[in-house]
DNA sequence: GAAGAAATGTTATGCTATATAACAATTGAG
DNA sequence: CTCAATTGTTATATAGCATAACATTTCTTC
């Protein structure tokens, strides 16, 4: 099929001028990419942030990482456990605390951080090629301004 | 708690200065406004997508919908078939090709559109003013460039 | 026109992410 | 001390996305 497709493009109905149908296209598109250069590394998403936030936070709660990531204490209970399972994650009794967890990185999580790292960067350099440093740093400032939506509900 | 967090704010690890995390939780907020916005209203983001492109392609195939909203033909059964129950959409026959149907909206379905879209201009009018119309404007382009990524598969 | 390839809708199935409710053990506040 | 809150956990449910297989129908190619 030639380029412009001359056909009849089915109409978008404007949704692609709306912004949260296109933040979920990128999304798809960039977690895919993320997907593609992590060859050789079983991290997704969402253990490579869980495992960054312990690399960076040694002996952190559980519930400390769940406010960090805003996920909820009863997802990652399963999540840490296959992360202990793989042999990435450490969970040792805090004893200041005996209802809490202290979660440590094994050396081989240390490893896999660091390889999921490197891949990582990879990754934004191709964003970064296809955006131009300027539009990185912009999208990434409105990005951040839009994640203050969520935090209008109060405490509660 | 008073802004500016003096406690010990988790060390998020640069996460937030990651394009792929950082969307996914600017489209965590995103939905989470939009689903606030709908009051009344049943529709999810999805459904209101298909809803979309129905209702500016009447008589469209089920594939024809999957290709432009990028979903898979399986899952689409399954919305098709809500949509049709909650009797907003309505399968037809098609005479030029008896594998397809064609979609149409029911009278109900055009004021559920009619509806959704008006809560939705109030959710975009939210979105502008938070990043301004120029934010969102440039917001927009660089998201397109990211949706990119994913058609870097050639058709195979 | 016949044979093989492709498209369409469908079912079945699995996995990931996310959400809530309930619980025991422990800690903190009044 | 008593009661409320926190922490990790289990059980459970839902939405979203993916693949494989299938029957029917259409298209292609000879």
């Amino acid at each position: 099929m030639p380029p412009g497709q001359s056909i009849a493009a089915t109409d978008l109905a404007n949704l692609d001028r709306q912004v949260g149908y296109m933040l979920r296209q990128a999304q798809l598109a960039v977690f895919a990419d993320f997907f593609a250069k992590q060859r050789g590394a079983v991290l997704r998403p969402g253990q490579f942030s869980i495992l960054a936030v312990i690399g960076r936070n040694p002996g952190l709660s559980q519930a400390k990482v769940c406010t960090a990531l805003r996920l909820k204490r009863a997802n990652l209970v399963a999540a840490i456990d296959a992360l202990e399972s793989l042999g990435l994650v450490r969970r040792e009794a805090s004893m200041t605390d005996r209802r809490s967890n202290r979660l440590h990185l094994t050396p081989a999580g240390q490893r896999a951080l660091q390889a999921a790292l490197e891949m990582q960067t990879e990754h934004e350099a191709r964003i970064t090629l296809l955006l131009g440093i300027n539009g990185k740093r912009a999208l990434l400032r409105q990005l951040a301004k839009l994640c203050e939506l969520g935090k209008t509900r109060s405490s509660s």
